[in-house]
RNA sequence: GGGUUGGUAGCUCAGUCGGUAGAGCAGUGGACUUUUAAUCCAUUGGUCGAGGGUUCGAGUCCCUCCCGACCCA
């Protein structure tokens, strides 16, 4: 950690001698408007019009740029909202309040009264009659022009790269419209918002490694949630019959350009839905909150054009494999052994179990998915792989499944959810049998949520949005870390 | 795990063939009553990621390690 450096010392020896003067941390400054709303409001007037009918106003912000010449200077604060400049003149404010003010530092948080007007360059200004010093920093900000471009200082000061850098606010403004937006769209078509337990017994939902816990008054193991989806559907069993929930996920997994340890999702269920009409709902649902967070369906990611107005595309695993590499022909593509040499000419080592419908999904994952520009469907996933998916009526070896791919990468994935009882106590007995094998990713057997399933769970369609891959399409962010404000990083 | 690339002042970065460690910003002192990344003059500030080696001499060359970034798995 760089610390105590001679700035620092030196800003804390004005903050010492500030003290003296009195309460050097006040909050009884009243802040009245903010430099965005003053830009709104009196940008489109004149010089003459400011001047004839004078605009009091009283705002506050942090010092960004400091101009000091000999009895007059100008200051740039920067809001929320944006930045202001404000002029301070000797004339102005009383001799003392020059002399203190002109040794505050960038970086200080100010409030200014005055009155606007307009430079001869015809910025609008703040001609101050009273300045304050609200908060002394301490530290140096990042160099003024270039602002903070250390990634990793980034990700773990993220105040520092909010202070200096737009781009970062504009992406966590977005994210948070984009939730909104999600929010919004939902209760517009009757879900009920709920909120299901973080701390699982049993881990479920999905297939991946939990985080462990413990609670000590009931000596208890308890896990950070892999996922909502038991909860939910147990919440559909109880005649909630369209629920979601926006919350955080836990999985004890590798961190990636793609993956954090913790990220949010959105899940949805509805009774009497299947797969067919989540599809429908999910694209609706995609191109609204694209439409609400950047008021277009049309925009670039990565240099790249991604339109999400036109009708997203429903392709089998087979068919996307081959739409990509037409070389391969559907005979080999429903032949195991075929599958399997081409898995490993492409060093992966596919599972002894593995079915035809796994293999395919293997070299789907391996040659396809990252090609997927444009929003697809894929569609017809091996029922093996999925376990809580309803099976197909055409052919039990298939699950009424689908994930959601845009720009390579998967952003949601749903299913008609499987009612069955007794279906799915044989899905877990599989799964159970699978992590004995060795498979730590396979799901336990949960006899509680096999309990509800046996009261009658409708029939019923669910879906997984992952929201931080949303956002990062939505805001051109190449990285996970760069749409989470404080993403997982190593011990410093 | 592999490849590429980086770590030099608080920040952003130069540093040539191995020969006394630099600039801009920030800071400090001074000038300046309409500046715009203000300007002008002066100036403080360095364990060059760590350790070892080669050498008369290493930020620079060699070896090992640590910590990042990007790409791949």
């Amino acid at each position: 950690m760089q610390d105590e450096n001679h700035i620092i010392a030196e800003r804390r020896a004005k903050l010492a001698e500030w003290r003296r003067s009195g309460q050097a941390y006040p909050n009884d400054f009243a802040r009245q408007n903010t430099a965005g709303k003053i830009a709104d409001l009196y940008d489109a007037r004149t010089r003459d019009e400011l001047a004839d009918s004078p605009v009091e106003v009283s705002v506050a912000g942090r010092i960004m740029l400091k101009r000091v010449m000999g009895k007059a200077s100008f200051i740039t604060i920067q809001d929320l909202s944006g930045r202001l400049q404000v002029y301070v003149s000797r004339d102005q404010v009383d001799e003392t309040t020059y002399d203190a003010f002109r040794r505050w530092d960038i970086g200080d948080i100010v409030g200014a009264v005055g009155t606007l007007f307009r430079t001869r360059t015809d910025e609008l200004t703040v001609r101050c009659t009273e300045i304050r010093l609200l908060a002394k920093s301490l530290r140096p900000l990042p160099e003024k022009f270039h602002g903070l471009t250390d990634q990793e200082q980034k990700y773990r000061m993220r105040y520092l790269d909010l202070i200096t850098n737009e781009q970062t606010r504009f992406t966590f403004a977005v994210r948070s419209r984009i939730v909104q937006s999600i929010r919004s769209h939902m209760v517009a078509h009757g879900f009920l918002e709920v909120e299901t337990p973080m701390m699982h017994p049993i881990p479920g939902g999905a297939t991946a490694r939990p985080f462990a816990t413990h609670h000590n008054a009931l000596d208890m193991n308890l896990f950070l949630r892999i996922a909502p989806e038991l909860y939910l559907k147990r919440l559909v069993v109880g005649g909630l019959e369209k629920v979601f929930e926006i919350n955080r996920n836990f999985r004890n997994e590798g961190i990636s350009p793609r993956h954090n340890p913790e990220f949010t999702m959105m899940e949805f269920y509805e009774a009497y839905s299947d797969y067919r009409q989540l599809m429908d709902f999910t694209e609706g649902l995609i191109r609204h909150s694209a439409r609400e967070a950047l008021a277009s369906e049309c925009f670039e990611y990565q240099g790249r054009t991604l339109d999400l107005g036109r009708p997203f595309a429903r392709l089998t695993i087979v068919e996307a494999i081959r739409r990509s590499h037409p070389g391969y022909g559907v005979a080999q593509l429903g032949d195991p052994e075929w599958l399997r040499d081409r898995l490993r000419a492409l060093a992966v080592d596919p599972p002894h179990g593995a079915g035809l419908g796994a293999l395919q999904l293997l070299l789907f994952e391996e040659t396809t998915e990252a090609d997927l520009w444009d929003p697809t469907f894929i569609v017809d996933y091996p029922a093996e792989v999925s376990p809580l998916a309803r099976r197909s009526d055409r052919d039990p070896e298939i699950a009424e499944r689908f994930e959601l791919y845009i720009a390579g990468r998967e952003i949601a994935n749903g299913f008609s959810e499987l009612n069955d009882p007794e279906d799915q106590a044989a899905r877990f007995l599989e799964q159970a049998r699978a992590k004995e094998a060795g498979d730590e990713e396979a799901m336990y057997y949960d006899a509680d949520y096999l309990r509800a399933l046996e009261y009658g769970l409708p029939p019923t369609g669910g879906c997984g949005i992952g929201i931080d891959r949303l956002v990062m399409l939505l805001t051109d962010s190449p990285n996970i870390r760069d749409v989470i404000l404080f993403p997982q990083m190593r011990p410093e």
